[in-house]
DNA sequence: TTTATATATGATAAAATTTTCATATATTTA
DNA sequence: TAAATATATGAAAATTTTATCATATATAAA
């Protein structure tokens, strides 16, 4: 069995599941305006938002035909938190070195 | 060029350099004990190591032909909100359906 | 100054994740 | 009830990440 944590890192620290999460930090949307906003692919955006409702770190309710989607205030706080630590190493991350700048290949 | 969080997220959201993190939350250690504690192997370790170092999200000094590393305390504090985040959240994370809970293949 | 211990480096192999693709369902409007 | 819109599902392909392997360096002790 996993541990917990390599499971909330999987939900959690994901390059989409973050950005949807950081959208919805300040007001809440349907899947279609995080399309927009985002530039997700549907099915990925789908597949993605069904990840972070299941582990509850957002919130949906039906409208009609769209979902609205929110995000909980524990993860907002979070969410923030994270941000924080990005913007003050963010001088570092870049110079790592070993973290890989360009998606795979050289620099 | 990659967004910074996407590169934090590489450094610390990974499950060895996270357990490296957790290690060193409560006493500094060089590279031999955290490889006896943590069970990782020689090279993947010094690789771990030298990626949190250059992140600056531990530092190292120098005792005899041993590294002593330590955490800084902005990370601990981090590491410290994600831990009770994901005690919070770990019932859900195990029911979600799309976080896999054994390394690939089914349930 | 040779041997032993502690740690580091870089390339490739192995494994895991993410995207794509084909298609399904659910609700509304015509 | 047929067409249109909004969103969801599951499997395979594509890409990325992590582990392994061979080897290097640095310090200390014999």
């Amino acid at each position: 069995m996993r541990n917990a944590t390599d499971l909330f890192f999987d939900a959690f620290a994901n390059q989409n599941r973050f950005r949807i999460l950081v959208a919805l930090r300040d007001k809440e949307m349907c899947a279609g305006e995080l399309q927009k906003e985002l530039n997700i692919e549907q099915t990925n955006l789908s597949h993605d938002l069904r990840c972070l409702l299941n582990c509850r770190f957002v919130n949906v309710r039906k409208d009609g035909r769209k979902r609205i989607y929110s995000i909980n205030d524990e993860t907002k706080d979070l969410v923030d938190e994270v941000t924080r630590h990005v913007k003050r190493y963010e001088k570092y991350l870049r110079k790592c070195g070993i973290l890989k700048e360009e998606k795979n290949g050289r620099i």
